[in-house]
RNA sequence: GCUGAAGUGGUGGAAUUGGUAGACACGUUGGACUUAAAAUCCAAUGGCCUGUAAGGCCGUGCGGGUUCAAGUCCCGCCUUCAGUACCA
């Protein structure tokens, strides 16, 4: 009997289906262990071949620890709400509840054909009820939580209350908005509820707030950070502008240090820390407040003086000060404002602090329009304008141009209380840090290069460095100059004494700061979890959980707006009676019982932030999991996913696991002790070359060399005999076509089907012609009588005809081979193309390992005493195999695989002792050959309840050892001797060798280096 | 610019702690079987030199170094890919 893979693999796939052979218990007396795919969006467009690299390994995972005794946590789902499900919905014009469905049925489809060891019974999705009604639930929880520096963890906001009630809000230490106020225990009890509620959604770990956001009108929808690249949306690629919008935001931003210690205690990989650690951004340094000067102070004459002249001059200069600050001018020069206005920096490099001679504000600055005076407000404000039209994208692509403009106020220093002018300029950015910078130019290329710009003073404040060309920012070199009491000092100690000075005068005080802005969680848009928010005077009220979940309305139509209206402002019935405790009718809306519901959506990440935990107990209606459940499984032992979600899922993940620890819901504050990233695989094009513009015809790769925008013939004739005379210019196209010539022909490059080329990249021209209406009397110039195409590795994209379906080549190999060369193809981790052709080798592979177990047509396995070789063989397999496994090295077991099988038909091994083990070794990479098999030896249970082989060492015990001898570390010739020799033994037998002397050609070795059982090399 | 990863035959890739570079495959060439094709099987296959063989020389991005011995370790470059980007 034949390996008729297409038979074996649906039914194996069938009885493990019917039998649920994969199912994972919550209470087993194995240890535990949970492998877990990123769960994928089910787009319109289906699995490709790279999809399924990750699942794949995380499957051979899976059943290897299965065989190793674990009880396996294996689930899949489906990440179903958010912008690709439903970008494709308006694509193809239908609701995205149909499309999301459809989709789904496909991905199943497509999935269960490779034969994955998943545990549906555990399957989730994100945009089910069931589900989302928890995602609603976690939402409540932030909601009903604020974060404690003190304690650094998130607690109950009704602790927070009660700390207002009895003492106010002065010695809470709490992450929360920047303009709280300081109140009084009294001052609360005076607070109306509105009152009460404002101030404490400040403290919430989500709350509302206007928020300058990232607007993509084309997506109708604000979108995260992490959502845009190079300045347009990730999904699209459409332009991103800013704009003021109430959202509700997560603060994330409580979390930075412990998001970033984590990072320490998983094993995750390094580049994929890297870039977290980037994205939290840490920074140390220190916050500095500069009053601003009421008046227009004289600047120093003649630009400004040295330090000793102002120290000398030091009375003049304050008491000018003090009289300024006394005269206060009329009332227009300060735009009307006659308060004191403080500019606070952030700076991490303090110890610059007397090279400061300027400062610069974001143009968005709120200080801008107050400290602007009449002469400079013209301009300040054409110049705000004109940056706030600006999209982000513009602003990114010109980072060279250097604008700015003078607003006209000056800042006092705080030590040496000069006037700093004070400047706005495009490069300072208002969302980080206060917006405003003291500029240093002298130590920071940016200030330098304005400051060079628009001729303001570079003082120098470093010893012994020369700042005529640049600025000076080798931290580890410096010594700080012409700075009062910094003098002479290190950058470290000149920092720590710069902080020191400042918080005497309360001017400043250390500050760390971190890049990682709070995330907005809003989304305009129709296909997301509602939010289980009413709102009573404008104030957001939360749904009691036991009313969970509050599902999607039906509106007529779910496209977003340009405008940002939320699609849910369509809903007929979308109002909350909190008498009734349920949705009802907009009509019915009288603010005292039946109130507006939130009209946005949560967006894509909620869901996947932690379904890791719901597979736990997906069925649970009580509870978001069992405390029995998330104690037994406790989190994901293994995660593999693309790498793309480093600065997305996986630090919001990471960032709700916390949370949820703070609040006991989860035993651990990590989701993932060990993640891996798979590599992409690479499509590998088909290009046939069109010759001139309108020519329908085609030559073959052989003739195509390019050369800048040329392409002409290859110089490299296969028999150099009639080509031999002549060189590149005089072979060309034409020639070969037998027509007039010009010297070159330019050709066109056209990406063709795949599917056309055979494993000799050889062009199926009937197919092509079939294919295409232009195809059809198109002419090929062929080399060998073949047209050979030429091959580009590029992403796997429609456009390029280069996207190969895993059900294609399920059908054409089977599973087992699909799954075995995509692990072939290379190193997990790497990006690797991807060519069809190179599948023969593992399904003939697969064909051999077969035939080890048939004689003929009928299955046939002997009782007899394996041989030493056969031992031999089977034990270095299984010493190889499980290295490899645990290391995640797929692609050399596979290799190992090829090697046992050819050495065991080799052997004529046919043993069942050697036979049955192979299988199990061989199972977790081609389980349904490996299950056909081991039924047919006559076991009842499936392959995955079978133990893994255990290696035994004696078999691989040598007596001899094909020595290599080396000349001067030179490999020469090889000389099988006795593993029991010694040094001197060997060296002996390696010298009285007539290939020694030979090499030697009679001259005494200077040296003799051996390495008992590795090598041998003579020096000469 | 910064951070990270990687450069090995025609191709994908192996090579444990520094110890026989190119495992295992694809492709190619030649052969067997076949009316033919497919499938299968056998042989060769890094480059160069010597007619073949025996043998030799050169070879892991480039240039140095350490060592009896370097793809592997050290120093200095180059290139490619990925992430990030006015972060004060």
């Amino acid at each position: 009997m034949s390996y008729d893979f297409r038979d074996i693999e649906a039914r194996w796939q069938k009885y493990w289906a019917e039998n649920g052979t994969f199912r994972a218990e919550n209470d087993s007396a194995k240890p535990k262990y949970y492998v877990l795919d990123m769960f994928p969006y089910p787009s319109g467009a289906g699995l490709h071949v790279g999809h399924p690299l990750g699942y794949i390994a995380s499957d051979i995972y899976a059943r290897y620890k299965r065989h190793k005794g674990f009880n396996v946590l294996h689930p899949q789902g489906y990440d179903s709400f958010g912008l690709p499900a439903e970008q494709y919905a308006i694509q193809t014009g239908q609701h995205p509840a149909i499309t999301t469905k459809e989709n789904i049925a496909r991905y199943r489809e497509q999935l269960d054909k490779i034969g994955f060891s998943f545990d549906w019974s555990r399957e989730v999705r994100t945009s089910d009820p069931t589900f989302y009604k928890w995602t609603q639930w976690i939402f409540i929880q932030l909601f009903n939580s604020w974060y404690d520096n003190h304690e650094d963890k998130a607690r109950k906001i009704a602790d927070l209350e009660a700390i207002f009630v009895s003492e106010g809000n002065t010695k809470v230490n709490a992450v929360c908005d920047e303009d709280v106020t300081e109140f009084t225990a009294a001052d609360w009890s005076n607070f109306s509820s509105k009152e009460k509620q404002e101030i404490l959604l400040k403290y919430r770990l989500t709350y509302l707030a206007e928020t300058e956001v990232n607007w993509c009108p084309q997506l109708g929808t604000v979108l995260a950070n992490d959502e845009i690249v190079n300045g347009v949306s990730e999904r699209g690629g459409y332009p991103v502008v800013r704009k003021k919008m109430t959202q509700w935001s997560m603060r994330i931003s409580a979390y930075a240090q412990r998001l970033l210690d984590g990072l320490d205690t998983i094993d995750w990989p390094q580049p994929l820390k890297d870039s977290q650690a980037n994205w939290i951004g840490r920074s140390e340094g220190a916050i500095v407040k500069f009053r601003v000067l009421p008046s227009h102070p004289q600047p120093s004459p003649e630009g400004r003086g040295s330090n000793d002249e102002i120290l000398n001059d030091i009375d003049n200069v304050i008491s000018s000060i003090e009289n300024a600050l006394k005269v206060l001018p009329s009332g227009e020069d300060l735009g009307g404002d006659e308060k004191q206005h403080t500019i606070e920096v952030f700076t991490t490099r303090p110890d610059t602090i007397f090279g400061v001679s300027f400062m610069t504000l974001a143009p968005e600055h709120e200080l801008v329009q107050k400290i602007t005076t009449a002469q400079q407000k013209a301009e300040v404000e054409a110049y705000v304008e004109a940056t706030a039209k600006r999209s982000e994208r513009e602003r990114m692509a010109d980072v060279k141009t250097i604008s700015g403009v003078f607003t006209g106020a000056y800042a006092e220093h705080p030590f040496t209380k000069e006037p700093v002018p004070i400047w706005i300029g495009d490069y300072v950015l208002a969302g980080y840090g206060t917006g405003a910078v003291m500029a240093v130019p002298c130590g920071d290329q940016r200030d330098y290069d304005f400051a060079k710009h628009y001729g303001i003073d570079i003082p120098n404040i470093f010893e012994g460095v020369d700042i005529s060309e640049e600025a000076f920012a080798d931290k580890e070199n410096t010594i700080i100059a012409n700075s009062d009491f910094l003098n002479g000092l290190s950058y470290k100690k000149a920092t720590k004494r710069a902080i020191d000075e400042l918080e005497q005068l309360g001017q400043g005080k250390g500050k760390i700061n971190y890049r990682l802005r709070d995330a907005v969680f809003s989304r305009q848009r129709y296909w997301g979890e509602p939010f289980p928010v009413y709102y009573v005077d404008g104030m957001p009220q939360m749904i009691e959980e036991q009313y969970l979940p509050i599902e999607l309305p039906e509106v007529e139509k779910y496209l977003p707006t340009e405008t940002g209206e939320p699609p849910l402002g369509r809903a007929d019935i979308w109002a909350w009676d909190s008498t009734k405790n349920k949705v009802v009718s907009n009509d019915l809306i009288d603010h005292t019982t039946v109130f507006p519901l939130e009209l946005n959506t949560m967006p894509g990440w909620a869901g996947s932030s932690y379904y890791f935990n719901r597979y736990m107990d997906p069925h649970n209606d009580e509870e978001i999991f069992s405390a029995a459940a998330i104690n037994y499984w406790k989190e994901v032992d293994l995660y593999i996913g693309g790498s793309e979600h480093a600065t997305g899922h996986l630090l919001y993940a990471r960032f709700w696991q916390k949370f949820l620890f703070d609040c006991g819901i989860v035993p651990v504050d990590e989701f993932a002790k060990k993640l891996i990233n798979q590599g992409m695989i690479l499509g590998t094009s088909a290009i046939i070359y069109r010759i001139g513009g309108n020519i329908n015809k085609y030559v073959s790769k052989g003739y195509v060399k390019k050369e800048g925008d040329f392409f002409y013939a290859s110089d490299t004739p296969k028999d150099d005999s009639s080509n031999k005379s002549l060189d590149e210019d005089e072979i060309n196209i034409d020639n070969i076509a037998g027509e007039p010539t010009e010297n070159h022909t330019s050709l066109t490059p056209i990406h063709v089907d795949v599917s056309f080329i055979n494993s000799s990249d050889e062009l199926d021209i009937e197919k092509l012609k079939n294919w295409r209406p232009e195809f059809k009397n198109a002419e090929f110039i062929l080399e060998d009588g073949k047209y050979i195409v030429g091959r580009e590795v590029e992403k796997m994209s429609k456009s390029k005809y280069n996207v190969v379906n895993p059900d294609g080549i399920c059908e054409d190999y089977g599973a087992d081979s699909l799954r075995l060369y995509e692990m072939f193809l290379g190193p997990l981790e790497q990006a690797k193309p991807w060519n069809t052709a190179g599948i023969n080798g593992v399904h003939s592979f697969l064909k051999k390992l077969w035939k080890l177990y048939h004689n003929g047509d009928t299955f046939e396995v002997s009782d007899a005493e394996p041989t030493k070789d056969n031992l031999k063989t089977l034990h270095k397999t299984i010493k190889k195999v499980e290295e490899d496994i645990e290391n995640f090295s797929f692609n050399t077991s596979v290799s190992t695989f090829m090697i046992a099988v050819n050495e065991l038909t080799a052997q004529q091994c046919n043993a069942r002792a050697i036979l049955e083990p192979l299988l199990v070794l061989i199972s977790p990479y081609a389980p349904h050959i490996a299950e056909e098999l081991w039924q047919k030896l006559g076991h009842q249970e499936s392959i995955s309840t079978a133990a893994f082989p255990v290696f035994e060492e004696k078999h691989l015990i040598e007596s001899t050892k094909e020595y290599p001898i080396s000349f001067n570390g030179k490999m020469r010739f090889t000389l099988e001797l006795s593993l029991d020799l010694n040094k001197d033994e060997i060296e002996a037998a390696v010298m009285a060798h007539e290939k020694t002397q030979q090499q030697l050609e009679g001259r005494a070795p200077k040296k003799v280096i051996v390495v008992p059982g590795k090598i041998v090399n003579v020096v000469g």
